[in-house]
RNA sequence: UCCUCAGUAGCUCAAUGGCAGAGCAUCCGGCUGUUAACCGGAGGGUUGUAGGUUCGAGUCCUACCUGAGGAGCCA
């Protein structure tokens, strides 16, 4: 049974409306009735269902049909029609079938299964049409990060996996043996070398790989999660806010713009994203405290702000919100004090509307060397392993700012997922190693 | 680290302390438009582990193991 026709990709199954096309995939699902199979094709760019009827192929075709199990992989060829039925609008139907790969007794079927079960045959749930769908979006969101800095004449100037010490001394760090007696640590942020990077090249950004070894178990954390970090010379906390919010709407807009079938697919409130334009709302913590309280969650000022908050106070706003000023005390040691108002440090939140809280921290960083010296030993931070950054602040420091955006915060927020684990290939967590 | 919940067929789940069950999946048969198709039939069990209470434990008690959700911390 030769195939004819071209070989083409469902995604582009529209273009070739009429044609004979050769689609080469994975049976996904498989109907029958008699006298015709209806056969759900996948190959990786999209779904479509192919028509079998015992008229169009020759007898043993047919019955050949009828046991393909799932996940078999298979060549198929045959013509491309518009039909309403269609969820994707289009149907193949089938006039030669190849069998390429056997597949018997896949674990993954189109019944429910519990998280673990999933969990454990990660590298099989990513073939699914939801899980598909997430990575493809996740794939747009890294591009559209990539453009928008590509673009803005930031150089990309990637931080190290290796770290000798800790960014921010007060989450945990997964160690590692460096050669034969030294100790290394995995890296928490790129940060402290993006500042470098930055007196260097002006405007940079780091992209890459963190980890956190916080004993976490909650559906907002990853112990391996991408983070993309800008960094900017002279730039003070307006900048950095104005900044994130341009990326965020970015993001946003390109998802929209290139991955409206994956939405679909995921059954996305997309209404909820066309709001995500600028200008957002930008509050101070002393403002979101107030909300909160009036909002009868009693909340005392001093303190961070817990998911429970995040969440109150996102839903107070239908966009993204900017929460800056938060006491200097709850945050990390390199941020700038308010001028006038040492108290409360020039940083940002941002945090994502319905419920997905944090996908942004940043900050304007010291720029004093002496405010940091006495920072780094009031947060009982090694001195010596701060040197080389102190040197940031001895030889031309400037005003300088930047933040961290999680990738997977980010994509589960676009996605409507209910956990930061489908937003990641192959997720990191506390009791997660395999595959 | 702490709190809460859950482990029964390949999967998802039932079963007043009293015969171990269903749906799906698999296999066989039927059906010309199915969308988690449908209809009929068959096979499929060391109830997470170790003890204990009881005439009798999937069910009650103790310890442990594994997982989930949350807190703290963070993106």
């Amino acid at each position: 049974m030769a195939h004819e026709g071209t070989i083409a990709y469902i995604e582009d199954i529209a273009r070739h409306e009429g044609e004979r096309v050769v689609i080469r995939g994975w049976l996904h699902a498989r109907r029958s009735s008699g006298r015709i199979h209806f056969l759900t094709i996948r190959d990786g760019s999209g779904f479509i269902q192919a028509v079998m009827s015992k008229a169009a192929v020759d007898e043993p075709s047919f019955l050949r049909a009828d046991h393909l199990t799932q996940e078999t992989a298979l060549i198929v060829s045959g013509t491309v029609r518009a039909d309403g039925r269609a969820p994707g609008g289009f149907e193949l139907d089938v006039a030669a079938l190849e069998v390429v790969g056997e597949s018997a007794d896949y674990p993954i079927t189109p019944k429910e299964h519990g998280v673990d079960y999933l969990m454990d045959r990660r590298h099989l749930w990513i073939r699914s049409e939801r899980q598909s769908a997430v990575l493809r979006v996740r794939a747009e969101v890294v591009s559209a990060v990539r453009a928008f800095f590509d673009d803005r004449g930031f150089v990309l100037a990637d931080a190290p996996i290796f770290t000798p010490a800790a960014c921010e001394g007060t989450t945990t760090l997964f160690p590692v043996r460096y050669f034969d007696d030294a100790t290394a640590y995995l890296t928490q942020s790129g940060q402290l070398y993006n500042e470098a990077n930055a007196m260097a090249l002006g405007r940079v950004y780091c992209f890459g790989p963190t980890f956190r070894a916080e004993k976490s178990k909650t559906r907002r954390h990853l112990s391996e999660f991408w983070m993309v970090e800008p960094e900017v010379a002279y730039a003070t906390l307006d900048d950095i806010v104005e900044l994130a919010e341009d990326l965020v709407v970015s993001v946003v807009a390109r998802v929209l713009e290139r991955r409206q079938p994956e939405l679909r697919r995921l059954e996305r409130d997309t209404s909820k994203l066309e709001l995500v334009r600028k200008p957002f709302p930008r509050i101070t913590y002393d403002e979101a405290v107030a909300i909160l309280n009036g909002k009868g969650q009693r909340f005392e000022w001093g303190g961070d702000f817990g998911a429970p908050d995040e969440t109150l106070l996102a839903s107070a706003f239908e966009r993204p919100v900017a929460v800056t000023h938060y006491p200097s005390a709850v945050k990390a040691f390199y941020m700038e004090p308010a001028p006038g108002r040492p108290e409360v440090a020039l940083c940002v939140d941002v945090l994502a509307p319905e419920g997905y809280g944090e996908i942004i921290g940043g900050s304007q960083r010291i720029a004093d060397y002496d405010l940091l010296v006495r920072r780094i030993q009031e947060h009982g931070l090694p001195p010596e392993a701060f040197q080389w950054y102190l040197d940031l602040r001895r030889y031309g420091s400037v005003p300088h700012g930047g933040f961290g955006m999680g990738i997977e915060r980010v994509v589960a927020w676009i996605c409507g997922l209910d956990h930061l684990r489908e937003a990641i290939p192959y997720p990191r967590t506390l009791n997660r190693l395999y595959p």
